[in-house]
DNA sequence: TATATACTTGACTAAATCACTCAGGTTTAG
DNA sequence: CTAAACCTGAGTGATTTAGTCAAGTATATA
């Protein structure tokens, strides 16, 4: 389990997907706006999200990605794996010969600890993670300046008329 | 928490150290042999260790390194703390001002995942390791290579005259 | 059917980080 | 005095990160 903005990206996507899914399809372009990330970035992650059967997509006009499945049973570690195809990489790199064809000496404190943080991200789901409080406050913040920015934008094209 | 090689060099190395520090101070060199680590590199990371109070060295002769506190209170997550110095970087740089200028849609997640891991790795000491069956059965075999390279390098020497 | 929207793919890259090496020190036991 | 051992800082090649850029393809809708 690897752990860099790659995988927290894509977690973030996600759960921003499913904070607006209720009315179809959504599009990258809304979600990059919305979390403040690279469109190309997300199109590079979604390509691999769709292979990992996490999300599908649909194209042209309206279109966008939805959830292929129940977003409970969708885990954190689940997102992060299909993003970083490196599992493991906290430990002697997978295998058990990382020391003159044996095992190192603390080979097994690292196994032990991908397993802890592999069995702490397996344990929530996306819907846990959009059932709490903070990440409700949260999004409900950024729908607030979301519609901010919309609005700005309108008086803007009415006054350039 | 961060979780290089770094860190995990340091851990080995203390743990190394650990595990041959009953006849006084053992030198990096030493170390860096049985482990297969670069000596300048445990240079580097030992100026940390010492810095951070975790070891005293002795210079000179016969000198080298030995710990400054009992095992038992030496914890891996200090030990990565050390050498690591960025204490975080798990998520949002440690700050919660990660997007615009509010915490983002997940920041709570990555907290809760690092305070998982530094439980975890906090929860656990040197003395705690070097208990541990595998490491001692992986410590006896290095012995046993170490006595063995030591035998033949005796014997080339006494060929040599 | 035209066309704009949105997904899809692949190549490329600047910057940062990693995992060291190298070249010199300084200290001190024997 | 000298060799063993710690100490320090600068430098570096390789890799990874976090993207950008360019050129597509598919399709809903007008």
């Amino acid at each position: 389990m690897r752990l860099t903005t790659k995988g927290r990206y894509a977690v973030t996507a996600l759960l921003d997907l499913a904070l607006h899914s209720e009315s179809g399809p959504v599009s990258l372009a809304e979600i990059a706006k919305r979390q403040e990330l690279s469109l190309s970035y997300l199109e590079q992650l979604f390509v691999k999200l769709r292979r990992n059967k996490l999300v599908a997509s649909s194209r042209g006009p309206g279109g966008g990605y939805s959830f292929d499945r129940d977003i409970a049973t969708v885990s954190v570690a689940e997102i992060i794996q299909a993003v970083d195809e490196v599992v493991d990489a906290t430990n002697c790199s997978g295998k058990s010969d990382c020391h003159e064809g044996q095992t190192c000496l603390t080979h097994h404190l690292w196994d032990d600890l991908t397993r802890q943080i592999h069995d702490f991200l397996d344990g929530i789901s996306l819907a846990d993670l959009v059932q709490r409080k903070e990440i409700q406050a949260v999004s409900a913040r950024q729908r607030h300046a979301f519609a901010e920015a919309n609005l700005e934008q309108v008086v803007r094209i009415a006054a350039s008329d």
